[in-house]
DNA sequence: GTCTATACAATGATAGAC
DNA sequence: GTCTATCATTGTATAGAC
């Protein structure tokens, strides 16, 4: 029986690509399409790439996966667990809705830095349209997302660390500023500067949902 | 001599997907591509689907062409110089650098829903890395808009119009506002409500960059 | 669970007639 | 400038031995 992600991080380790001999044929299997799949796309990855990479032949896919599709599968479902955790992790930390914000923006940030092959192929199927890849549910992911931002903003509102302004704006502004810095080399930013730059973009945009100074505050309801 | 964009609008026009008749085989094969290309991916798409869709052989793609890769440069060349002549309209126009902002902002929003499947094809080699299609530096017009749009910021905190702040981070933020509203589609955002939202993020945004209420506001300098 | 060997469809591209 | 006919290659996938 298949079960995803039972060894620490069989998708994606750190660093360079080799695979220790000590994998299973699975295992180097996963590894190997990640690296593939993101280096050129799901289509332009043929089986025989695969495997080649993975040091196996064509039948032992077939004898895990069924399919090129299946091992498609099974990475997508790994990286929606992967991104539903991190989620979890960011929000369980507590503390103020606007902090929880900025922790779940880097969150989404960093694993996607992280894991930045299984993001783009993710991403290859959320922008592109059908037939680039097998039809997997990821826009019920992002829609997720949206409503997790649009919900704590609705709390810091409530909380007053926030003025009285759409959720949804500024849910969607939070959305597109950890998108920009996940795409930040497209524009030249350079890679040390990623952490200093989400920052920099969430003081703004959260500086222009800040409430007003008013003479009287209101540090808490109650 | 192939010269591209002669015909108001060989690339996707507006509505429905036939053609008419009266246009040249290789304006069919463009216009054709475009759909295939964007619906599909380059790799999924084959020179059988192109010239299918465009009513004609496959030698009358090569004899046009020289290949496929060259059908997508050709492509790839049009989408670039559509972005580059809207940018100028859009600054053309004049008014103050946050006036200019926001329509430069609505311009790229504008075009990129305009021509979703160009823009798809560009995002596709943008965000995905090599061999997903052919080499393209898209990556140049990145840069371009992101420097453009720091220029503008720079500008209005020179006028006064915005309050000093890193204008890399503004500018990439705005960037974000438009790229979040471009797939705003993924989020489940309705359609009919793209311009709300993109305006609201922008006030949004450029709240957090508005000057401080001084008593003695700064109406212009001199 | 993994292999060798192979079936068979689809691909990008071309030769040469008109 | 467009066609018919065709080539070599690569694609996914499988049968059957070990």
């Amino acid at each position: 029986m298949p079960s995803v992600a039972s060894p620490p991080d069989t998708i994606e380790p750190a660093g360079s690509d080799q695979q220790p001999a000590a994998l299973s044929g699975r295992e180097r299997l996963l590894s190997a399409a990640v690296a593939q799949f993101a280096a050129k796309g799901y289509v332009a990855t043929s089986v025989r790439d695969i495997v080649r990479a993975a040091g196996v032949t064509a039948p032992a896919l077939y004898y895990h996966f069924g399919s090129k599709e299946g091992l498609f599968l099974t990475l997508a479902r790994e990286a929606v667990a992967r991104v539903k955790q991190v989620r979890a992790e960011a929000l369980a930390a507590g503390g103020g809705p606007v902090d929880r914000i900025r922790r779940l923006c880097r969150a989404h940030a960093t694993i996607r830095r992280r894991y930045a092959s299984l993001s783009w192929i993710v991403d290859q199927i959320l922008s592109g349209p059908p037939e680039a890849a097998p039809a997997f549910d990821f826009r019920g992911l992002a829609r997720e997302s949206l409503r997790l931002f649009e919900d704590l903003v609705a709390e810091g509102i409530a909380a007053g660390e926030l003025r009285g302004c759409s959720s949804r704006h500024l849910a969607l502004a939070l959305m597109g500023t950890v998108e920009v810095v996940v795409r930040a080399d497209v524009f030249g930013v350079a890679d040390g500067k990623l952490d200093e730059s989400l920052e920099g973009m969430l003081d703004l945009v959260l500086a222009g949902a800040a409430p007003p100074p008013t003479s009287a505050p209101v540090p808490a309801p109650g």
